[in-house]
Formats: C-alpha cells, sequence, structure tokens
DNA sequence: GCCGAACCGTAACGTACGGTACGCTATCTG
DNA sequence: CAGATAGCGTACCGTACGTTACGGTTCGGC
C-alpha cells in the first residue's frame, strides 16, 4: 500500500495505471464533490474495488493521493530574476497573478480546495495541508526570490518578505476564493482575469515600490 | 414545518425552546463539524428525534436553519458617517478590519463556512448563499457607505465603491480565511489583530486616500 | 378530573456505503 | 505447458445513520 505522506514525491512511485486511476478518481471529484463512493471510482476506472483498497488503503488514502497527484501536476517552473528593471517585475507580478486567478478558478482547484476543507474538521488534516503546501505555500516559495530580486534592484521597499508576499496575495485573490468556494457564481473570463492582474500589481507596485524622490500627482 | 429560505427573517418566527435546539446543533456543529448526526443533536438538545423532523424536516433542513439562526445573531449595528474627518474614518476603517478578522477566525464562523463549503458542491447551494450573504455582503454593506461618506468628505478617491471594497477586503483577510478553513494552525491574537488592521487600513488610505498635494516620503 | 396536543425517549426499519472474499482471465516466468 | 501473480467483476457483510413509529409524560383548556 501506498504510505500517505505529505511529501509530493510519493507521487514519483506511480505507475501509469495506478495514475489513470487516480485521473479518474479526480474527474469523478470535480463532477461529484466529497460524496463519490468507492464503486463509483472502480466503474469510472474500470478497475476492482480490491484493487484500489490493495493500492491507496482506505478511502482517505485515496482521497489523499488523488490530491497529491493533482498537487504534483501544477509544478510550475520558477522565473529567475537577472536583469531586472521595472517592466520586467511588473510583468513577473502580473503573471503570477493572472496564473494564480486561473488556478484558484479553475474547477479542480474548487474541488480539491472543498474537499480538503470539508476534511479539515474531522481529525487529520492532511489534505488541507497539502492543498495548502501545493498552493498558497508552494505560490510564496515561486514569488519570494522575486521580490527579493525587486529589492535587490532597489525597485521595491520592504521590511519582511512574507508580510509583502501577503499583501501581494491580499490584492490578488481579494474575495474571488471563498466566494468560488461557497458556491457563488463569478465569471472569471480572461480578460477580466487579465484587469486583475493588471489592478493587483499597480496597487501592490503603489504600496511597496520604491520611492524615488517625491511622487507626482 | 419551517420553510428554509435564504430570508433572514425566518428566524424570527423561532420559538425559544427552536432557538434552543439550534443553539444545541450549533455548539455540536462547532464540536464535530459536518459529521453530526441526528441522533447527537436530540441528544444535546434534550429533545426528541421526532420533533427534530417536525421541525426541521430532514437533515438539510435542520443544518440552514442552524445557519441562519447564527447568521442572524451577527448583525452589527451600522455606524453613520456625520461629522468625518480623517481621524474618525481610519478609526471606522481600522475598526471594521478587526472585527472582520475577528469574526473570520472565530471558532462558530469556521466551522460554518466549512459545512457551507462543504455543501456547495452538492445541488443546493443554500448554505453557502446564507453564509456570503450574512458574511462577506453583509460587510460590504456596511462599509460602503463609510467610504461613500469619506469619499464626500474628500478623504476617499475611488471610481466604484465595489472595487474599492474589495481591495480593503483582500488587505484585510489576504490569506487568513484560507488558511484557517483548510486547518492551518494560524494563531490570531488579539494583538495581532489590531496591527493586522492598523496596517490594512494604512495601506488602504495609501491606495485610495485622496491626494492632497505631492505625498512627502 | 378528562381530552387532546405537544413532546420526550427509544426501539425499529431501510439503505447506502466502506471494506472483504471469491471466481475468473490474462500475462509473465521457468 | 504448469504455476504464479496481478487485476477485473461481483457478490457479500457489517455498520452507521437518516427516518419513522410508538408508548409514556406533561400541560393547557373545559
Amino acid at each position: 500500500m501506498l504510505q500517505a505522506s505529505a511529501d509530493i514525491d510519493t507521487c514519483e512511485a506511480l505507475t501509469e495505471r495506478q495514475k489513470a486511476v487516480l485521473d479518474a478518481a479526480l474527474r469523478l471529484l470535480v463532477e461529484e464533490g466529497d460524496n463519490l463512493t468507492m464503486t463509483a471510482v472502480a466503474r469510472r476506472a474500470s478497475c476492482s474495488k480490491e484493487t484500489l483498497y490493495k493500492w491507496f488503503g482506505d478511502r482517505d488514502g485515496l482521497l489523499t493521493a488523488t490530491v497529491q497527484w493533482q498537487a504534483s501536476k501544477v509544478r510550475v517552473a520558477p522565473v529567475d530574476g537577472k536583469g531586472l528593471g521595472l517592466a520586467s517585475l511588473t510583468a513577473s507580478l502580473e503573471r503570477f497573478a493572472s496564473d494564480w486567478l486561473n488556478v484558484i478558478s479553475s474547477d479542480t482547484s474548487i474541488a480539491l480546495n472543498r474537499v480538503a476543507v470539508s476534511h479539515a474538521g474531522s481529525g487529520k488534516d492532511n489534505l488541507g495541508a497539502v492543498v495548502l503546501e501545493n498552493g498558497r505555500f508552494a505560490l510564496a516559495r515561486r514569488l519570494k526570490p522575486v521580490l527579493e530580486a525587486g529589492r535587490q534592484a532597489g525597485l521595491l521597499d520592504f521590511s519582511d518578505a512574507e508580510t509583502a508576499f501577503r499583501s501581494f496575495f491580499g490584492l490578488v485573490a481579494r474575495d474571488v476564493q471563498i466566494r468560488l468556494l461557497l458556491g457563488d457564481r463569478l465569471e472569471l473570463t480572461e480578460a477580466t482575469i487579465g484587469g486583475d492582474a493588471a489592478r493587483a500589481t499597480q496597487q501592490f507596485l503603489a504600496l511597496f515600490g520604491a520611492k524615488t524622490g517625491p511622487q507626482g500627482l
């Protein structure tokens, strides 16, 4: 049986068939939410329940494996911050904001966050930790080098990268994620996401941009 | 049987005994999350299951009634924005921010949001609508008059109150709510909440404060 | 004091679903 | 080709829980 750990590298030990099963489970999770049954997963994946139990131990094991499997797929290449000008910094920030909005508004992200939130209350909050680790904390890890590079280049001014990141996070996400999780119909087209990303970036630069003399009006 | 509507005034038709039952259900919901049983509610409330079903129809009815009951209790008196100076505006904003952080970090809020998120996926998303209506949208309704008054007084500068509110919301909440919902241990003492409220307010004023000439550094 | 309504406590029912056992087929290994 | 192993399909078991039914008790009205 696979060990359910918070480590992402667990997914490297998966055979192709197992990945296919997890993909089926993921699709079912997106469609039906947390109330999916083992029989439904088995039927969708064209495998037997016994195999599910042999591979993943029990229902929670299957769920965590599915979440980890999806989480391992959204790894994004970090950007390098060399030769950083104001234009490239804003471009990087806008890109991060846009990527993040696209992620949290995707069906799979909503489904995964829903099931993780549901399970966070009862005992083993493994799911929540995994989602958080590959979502918000992964974003922080990828964005902080950019912020630090911006500070090194004299473009940004902050004392703590963590608080700067959290402000950026708040300006980008605002109430989007909680509204989507609570089932609010909130249309995010490609265009509005771009606009929101640009707005958040400008606001962030207005707050944390290094002051190069008195600001004009 | 009580009708389960999104209207808050449904709670006015509740007898004292029913309110006591819903309070018991609420406490149990905070303790055990969504996986509470009807027998547990009946035992805790010292009432019979038959009464629960007669009053609330079924399990979902009980849950929605509980959520509406709690939602109806957090009504807060709106502040009036007359004789508004910069000091009183910042005080109001800080107070809103502090109140909001206190709300979303409370056990009952976390529990209610958890159960609402869990139920948002499957069909009738009544719970999510109720939580959203009495949480984020109620806050907006109470805060927007303050923002408008600030604009009337020449202290704030924005084109749309909704977007201004959403930025304020993001600066205040940042990643707090999603982290709490996902089970992240995130200590919010009274002191840190006050500091966060002040920081968010200053950031908001830096973004939306009316520019009265060139800013000093 | 009697009647009906409301309600408590609990026993019972039905079912859905997690988990297991078993028979069968296909593929690999010697 | 014989045996072993992996895995599919399915039937089955146990249990938890939503839902209902029923006997006993309190209480307001006549």
